[in-house]
DNA sequence: AATTCTCCCAACCGCGAAAGA
DNA sequence: TTCTTTCGCGGTTGGGAGAAT
């Protein structure tokens, strides 16, 4: 009994996606929120598979990617979780919760191995995070302690409070601007001759998109919107202009609804689907969270005293080359 | 200017896990 | 418990863009 395939392979459309479908795929999603995959060709009529649409979600669409150039922490906080996690992208996605585990991996890949490489050759490193990583057991057990410990707490957290925000879990996710748009911005420029889908692009084209069908743009500016305000969690109030709307569409800039059925202030107090999509759309697993905000805690705070990058290179000086 | 090479990244594929019947 | 379906992850690839020749 074969495995079947995710998707009728006769029809399925593969290959970039275009703004078109971007937006249809955006506005079924804010619809109806991510997940249920398997459905969203049949009702959206795009002729990708369910991954496909998945994939083109959680890699490009979702509101709070950072696109561009990776900065020289994002670097160490990668090497450093690489050692530490090895290729579990997700995993060490989730401690870099604007990138994407595709993205990570990526970089990884075409940059992060060849340094590796380089400095191997250079013999700058015979105990270096590569390989042997003579000191991931140590590591490994300091890390499975911590999940023990995480879960434990997040255990008695659950009994004890039962609204716990979720953006305590993933600080980052919910109010945090949709930082594409302005990492994206040089890179756009370099991107212009194709459709990259970057957040300027997908707000611009649904500028133009508005401007050249209105009747379908009535529809979808008001579910836009709808988006605007779900994704919006905490930002003052803007003008409900739907142009600036769309430029801000992944800034999370507050937008309200054009009919006015529910303020955002509702629509967060509600936590619907679409609402929670956003505040949690990185990673939704929950199990996932509260343990890994922990270890953030751990692996950032610990002593509380030390900066991020201090307990980094601190981190790497025991498990990494000295890469920098 | 034309051709070839290399790099990069978006997208695809296949597998395993989880969820549901 | 077993089987089916769906989802998510990691590895890999295809092709566009820029660099090199």
């Amino acid at each position: 009994m074969g495995r079947p395939p995710c998707c009728d392979k006769i029809g399925v459309k593969k290959g970039p996606w275009t703004p078109e479908e971007d937006i249809i795929l955006v506005s079924y999603i804010q619809e109806h929120g991510p997940g249920n995959w398997r459905s969203v060709p049949t009702n959206t009529g795009l002729l990708r598979c369910s991954k496909s649409c998945r994939l083109r979600w959680t890699n490009y669409l979702r509101p709070g990617i950072k696109r561009g150039n990776f900065t020289d922490h994002e670097e160490k906080m990668i090497i450093h979780l690489q050692a530490l996690l090895g290729n579990r992208w997700a995993a060490i996605a989730s401690y870099l919760p604007q990138r994407t585990d595709n993205d990570i991996k990526n970089y990884w890949n075409t940059h992060l191995k060849k340094k590796l490489r380089k400095v191997h050759e250079d013999g700058q490193s015979d105990d270096g995070f590569t390989g042997s990583q003579p000191n991931k057991g140590q590591w490994e057990r300091r890390l499975q302690t911590d999940i023990h410990l995480a879960k434990q707490a997040l255990c008695e957290a659950l009994s004890l409070d039962k609204s716990p925000s979720l953006t305590d879990s993933n600080p980052s996710s919910s109010t945090r601007p949709f930082q594409g748009s302005t990492s994206s911005s040089s890179a756009a420029s370099a991107a212009a001759a194709t459709y990259a889908s970057s957040a300027d692009n997908i707000a611009k084209l649904l500028q133009n998109w508005m401007k050249n069908s209105p009747k379908s743009a009535q529809t979808n500016s008001d579910s836009t919107n709808n988006f605007l305000g779900a994704a919006n969690s905490s930002s003052s109030a803007t003008t409900p202009d739907h142009h600036q709307g769309f430029d801000s569409l992944f800034s999370f800039n507050s937008c309200a609804n054009s009919d006015g059925s529910q303020s955002v202030d509702e629509s967060n107090a509600n936590l619907t689907p679409e609402t929670s999509m956003f505040q949690d759309e990185s990673k939704p697993n929950m199990e996932n969270q509260v343990p890994l905000s922990l270890l953030e805690k751990w692996l950032f705070d610990e002593g509380a005293t030390q900066c991020h990058e201090d307990l980094i290179n601190l981190s790497l000086e025991d498990t990494s080359v000295g890469f920098f």
